[in-house]
DNA sequence: ATTTATAATGAAAATGTTTTCAACACAAGG
DNA sequence: CCTTGTGTTGAAAACATTTTCATTATAAAT
């Protein structure tokens, strides 16, 4: 029970080798401004005594935590895993620590979120999440934390931002629809979704209006459970359709609740998920899905706020591509 | 552009209400020893400054970051996305941050986390990994940082733990099928799958053996697409069996290639995923597995944490019960 | 009015680093 | 042998708080 190590501070170290404070700093920070005879003599003084430089007070003093935000509405969604997946990597690689804020959807979480990053040091913080507002993320950037933001159009300071080209995707996908399809379309709009997804269902509404052709949509809850038994009731009267789901999830509800009502998917029903991830061919029939490397856009997304903070690059402004993929559950 | 704030200082406030430092501190931390009347005078100050305390400033005098560390093999697997999500519900609630740590299942990255728990001065960890070894998980202690151990039967500091009963249950089952079904059981041992898993096949083994029954172990990638090939070549010799898979997605696969191989579920093929996400009930059939409330796990072990930071309590050992959810994957 | 007890306040030390600036050592150049 | 320049060092301030301890103000008790 007694090996337990008190923490040693940079003061023994500096008494037991016998230099100053000023001189050990040096040796931690690779100062090139040391003699290689003294920076050995410390060396072996950190090693024999177990010293770790307190990352805290390294902090207050320069300023820099090494720690960075990530303010997501929540950890258990799964493209946003794959997100934090990719953020991870990066962040690892360029010595980084990830600390997670996540605002639950709720207005009122997601002040308290813009609390907590103020007052948290974090270097920067990449922001995935719609909850927060203008207001919120002008906030952050008047205290001057560095900012990438995910998907979220913010207007008033020019921040770095990734964004995807759902929208426009959308888009294509429905005109190019209309020349070969014949069903209805419907959207899938959900509760509590944030702008995103609102920005793409007046995408979808817009297509549908240009083209002067009915649509449909149906709002549903973020549940699977939920939309199943909502589907296996609409399809007791609707017995075709092509239907557009924000996530696997959902777009599983709907094939599924499809079949089990006798209905073929993708000869009767037809489904899209508009953000896929690697469950898109685990379920039958496979989904044909938007598919954007997620991991990727978390790595990239890393990388710009390093840039920021480092002076090396400021890029602004990344459009992730996504890509149409035809699986089983489209007719094309 | 110059609505830039710089931080206001707990000195400026002092200074603005005309009192000294540790009166502020004592407003700050809602000390009862400052006079309604200085307190209400502060108070303005701060709200008329924008004071916020720095956290760092805060965490170096006290030495409490209000910081857990979150250490994990990786963000991506949907049931550490599950338990994450607890941790951050529970943790907000309790005013705690979350950190990330992942080891990305390597060794060397591993040792790498610990030195980064060590310096980062969290509260406190909760490990999730079956990377670190005894040594490691002990040296952590040793730094006398509190520690929650989820699923890693560490020898030596007894610490706070949380169990699955997995193992237990697996044997269970097993013996229950034993009684009612016919087929061979197969095991899908995973590379790289960390101690739990070994025990897990253990336990497996051991059943069959007392029982002197045959049984066959598959080594696989944990990948749902390579598992899909790879048992669409053992589906065209194998013609019947019982799999045991560690997760959804790798259970999916089994079924897949099964139906794709013109096998029918749970008919000739059962399979059972060791530990099921939502994903059970989407995929098709749909999905027996040993159900834990991963969510409440992640609860658990925050709570469990923060009893050791408060002195509050000191839960030690819990063990997490799953259940046997029979759908329509396997025959009983 | 004086003492005593109690509550409110402030000065200063402590937390563990980095950084600036001045001082010093030492080799090279005259 | 003295100067100059360069490279190494240390003292002290700075970072933004909390906390201890002594002091002062206030109320209560005599």
């Amino acid at each position: 029970m007694n090996n337990m190590k008190d923490r040693v501070t940079i003061y023994e170290v500096a008494i037991s080798s016998g230099v100053s404070l000023a001189t050990v700093s040096r040796v931690i920070n690779n100062n090139p401004n040391v003699t290689e005879k003294t920076r050995k003599k410390v060396e072996e003084t950190i090693a024999r005594l177990g010293y770790k430089p307190s990352r805290l007070a390294q902090a207050l003093a320069t300023n820099k935590t090494t720690n960075i935000g990530i303010v997501i509405p929540s950890a258990n969604y799964v493209y946003i895993a794959n997100m934090l997946n990719g953020m991870t990597d990066e962040a690892k690689l360029r010595g980084y620590q990830l600390t997670l804020f996540v605002t639950n959807k709720s207005k009122e979480d997601a002040l308290q979120v813009v609390e907590k990053v103020i007052t948290s040091h974090v270097d920067g913080a990449i922001i995935f999440d719609d909850e927060l507002d203008n207001e919120d993320i002008n906030k952050l950037a008047s205290y001057k934390i560095p900012l990438v933001v995910i998907n979220n159009l913010v207007k008033g300071e020019k921040l770095a931002s990734i964004n995807f080209d759902f929208e426009k995707k959308i888009k294509d996908v429905i005109q190019q629809y209309f020349k070969k399809g014949a069903k209805k379309m419907y959207f899938l709009h959900l509760h509590h979704s944030g702008r995103l997804l609102e920005r793409i269902e007046k995408s979808f509404i817009d297509a549908h209006i240009k083209a002067g052709k009915n649509y449909g949509i149906f709002s549903i809850e973020d549940s699977y459970r939920q939309t199943y038994s909502d589907f296996m009731e609409i399809f007791k009267s609707t017995k075709s359709g092509y239907f557009l789901a924000y996530r696997d999830s959902l777009a599983a509800a709907v094939i599924n609740a499809a079949i089990d009502s006798g209905l073929r998917v993708p000869q009767d029903i037809e489904v899209l998920s508009i953000i896929g991830t690697k469950y898109v061919s685990i379920i039958r029939p496979q989904l044909s899905s938007l598919h954007l490397d997620l991991k990727e856009v978390g790595s990239k997304a890393v990388m710009m706020l390093a840039g920021l903070l480092t002076d090396e690059q400021k890029e602004k402004n990344v459009e992730f591509e996504s890509t149409f993929v035809k699986r089983a559950s489209t007719l094309f």
